[in-house]
RNA sequence: UGGGGCGUCGCCAAGUCUGGUAAGGCACCGGAUUUUGGUUCCGGCAUUCCCAGGUUCGAAUCCUGGCGCCCCAGCCA
């Protein structure tokens, strides 16, 4: 177990305390994260892991990592390669106990033996169809099966058959001998197992039948020996049986299930089913497109571990409920950042600015700190200066609106690390379009300082053209329009939901020459601009591509938005 | 014949068992500092806890009755 020992409580840590007081496991504390592996993991999962490991790592025990593959038909090495990727990216270490509901298959057939053999379990012919009829609704009781009562023997031989694959898929099943009148519907019978002629990842084709999860998950909490199996809330109707199961087969070691709500974010959706839509039909680039929440996806748009953990130590773990503000994920990691990033600068949509007064073929290089509120800690770079820059398009208005404390005609601003320059005349295409701003620079204001005293109320970034190089940048958004997507419609095609402005590609943005070694998965903060990561995938040497993880929170455009003032000029 | 859960500030969430007079975070709104309109700092932000009755000196907490939302009828997990 690793990562932030900050002591924190919530309703299961209760519990736990209450039953390490009563020594109901003997003061054992085992739980386990329980993926199937059929998709990535998304943040969704990251509370559950964050949950369960910090569980053990508070109560000095075990957490293991379990691949819950019961379902051969949508299970895949890609996808346990994928999770214990993930897992431990984030930061949590299972040790030795990694293990696999489909490493059980033996132990699960004979505890179904021996559930037929107590009389607790029966082979049944009825077919998916009829199934589904004779168990009744909500309102009404099911009606038992006709081969309920069949004997002990023949049941026994026709498993035993199934498991050899005699049978074609659907005519048969193992049920439990529950109680087709339980309020509880997952108590009618449920199913054990189903004949699947599947080739499994893992088992290859050695078998034909296949556990459905109550059987396998209680069975493999038992046989692991965990304390405590945290779920989500959807599977409260599933505890009933879940004892029911684990008294059936007389199991030794009894855990007991605690359910807790699932996390929701805005902006996006967390279901597995729309998530793995989302890669098949190419509305992203794939698992770990930025614009994901899976993992994968967060690590390539420049989330760190620890900002993930963070965030999910500060949603908290209750009952209710919930669907949580981005606004919460993004404080987290800029809250890390912050801390962290080499502060550099680059131009996303420059304009060229001319100093006048600057000899064309001069040149010179500041020294700029790259984490000016701790100058020491990561250093400086040089940067240099000329005649001609380019700085942001927004920076510069001509008719400045109220409140716009940046560059316009006559005003004065400070060109970061630089010199303070004022703007003298603009220069326009036919198109009416800025080509050229006419700047005067104060040689006495070399560093960015003023030595008179003088005060500026803008800083800007910029970058020497002569010497910027240019990169791809891409802007990424958040990947839902609406704030609950999962709220739309059944059936609405989930690109009509998409943001069509998730993502904004720069091809060619200025940037600053120090940036040309910027490493893969380097997070970095242009200024002024936000956080940005290089892409570990499409960046070569020589030829960062960089993400946006996340943009500065900007004073600016919220006084703009408030005062409905003018949109940039130029 | 229905059962299981949940409702505390815009979003999370303590507090509910063991009545004592609404933590904290995000967001938002000020104001100070600032060579990032960033950061940091300081201040504001629920007379009220889904609603209505009741018990009590006192109720978010106890009782009664409503209302609303979520989950369960996959041979998915």
């Amino acid at each position: 177990m690793t990562a932030d020992a900050t002591p924190r409580s919530d309703f299961i840590r209760d519990k736990i305390e209450k039953d390490n007081a009563s020594g109901k496991f003997g003061g054992r504390v085992a739980t386990r994260f329980p993926p199937e592996p059929n998709g990535y993991l998304h943040i969704g999962h990251a509370k559950s892991i964050c949950l369960n490991f910090g569980i053990a790592r508070d109560f000095g025990g075990v957490c293991h990592l379990r691949m819950d593959d019961t379902n051969p038909t949508t299970e895949d090495v890609e996808y346990v390669d994928a999770i214990v990727r993930d897992v431990k990216w984030l930061g949590f270490d299972w040790g030795e106990h990694q293990y696999f509901a489909s490493d059980y298959y033996p132990y699960l057939y004979d505890g179904a033996v021996r559930l037929i053999e107590k009389g607790l379990a029966y082979v049944c012919d009825l077919t998916l169809d009829e199934v589904r009829k004779t168990r009744g609704t909500i309102k009404e009781a099911g009606t038992p099966s006709p081969y309920r009562s069949r004997s002990v023997a023949e049941s026994l031989d026709l498993l035993a058959r199934m498991k050899k694959g005699e049978f074609a898929e659907g005519s048969h099943t193992l049920r439990a001998k529950i109680d087709m009148a339980s309020p509880n519907l997952k108590m009618r019978d449920p199913l054990m197992y189903r004949i699947k002629h599947a080739h499994h990842y893992r088992t290859g084709d050695t078998w034909h039948i296949y556990p459905i999860y109550d059987w396998a998950h209680c069975l493999s909490d038992a046989k692991e020996r965990i304390t405590h199996s945290i779920c989500t809330l959807e599977f409260e109707n599933n505890r009933e049986l879940y004892d029911w199961y684990l008294n059936a087969v007389d199991a030794p070691w009894k855990p007991g299930q605690t359910e807790f709500a699932r996390l929701n974010l805005s902006y996006t959706v967390m279901s597995k089913r729309k998530l793995l839509e989302l890669v098949e039909s190419k509305l992203v680039s794939g698992w770990d497109d930025p614009r994901m929440p899976t993992l994968a996806g967060f690590r390539r748009r420049g989330f760190t571990p620890a900002s993930i953990r963070s965030f999910c130590d500060k949603i908290g773990v209750a009952r209710a409920d919930n669907t949580v503000d981005v606004a919460l994920l993004e404080y987290a990691i800029r809250e890390d950042l912050n801390t962290t990033a080499p502060r550099v600068m680059a131009v996303l949509k420059p304009v060229k600015v001319v100093i006048d007064n600057y000899p064309a073929d001069q040149s010179e290089e500041f020294e700029a700190p790259y984490l000016p509120d701790d100058p020491t800690k990561l250093g400086a770079r040089k940067v240099p200066f000329c005649r001609e820059l380019y700085i942001e398009r927004d920076d510069f208005m001509e008719v400045p609106a109220k409140k716009f404390h940046r560059l316009a005609p006559g005003a004065e601003v400070r060109l970061r690390w630089a010199y303070l320059i004022t703007c003298r005349s603009v220069v326009k295409d036919a198109a009416g379009e800025i080509t050229e701003i006419h700047c005067s620079y104060d040689p006495a204001t070399r560093g960015g300082n003023t030595p008179d005293g003088r005060k500026v109320k803008g800083t800007i970034h910029w970058v020497s053209a002569r010497h910027a190089f240019n990169a791809e940048v891409r802007l990424y958004d958040r990947l839902f329009k609406d704030e609950k997507p999962g709220d739309a419609p059944e059936g609405t095609p989930l690109a009509a939901l998409l943001n069509p402005r998730a993502l904004e590609v720069v091809k060619d943005a200025k940037l600053e020459p120090s940036l040309v070694a910027a490493a893969a998965g380097q997070n970095i903060q242009f200024e002024r601009l936000g956080y940005f990561f290089v892409d570990p995938v499409d960046s070569k040497p020589g030829k960062p591509v960089f993400n946006r993880t996340v943009p500065l929170k900007d004073a600016w455009a919220r006084i703009v938005k408030a005062e409905g003032a003018a949109a940039p000029a130029g």
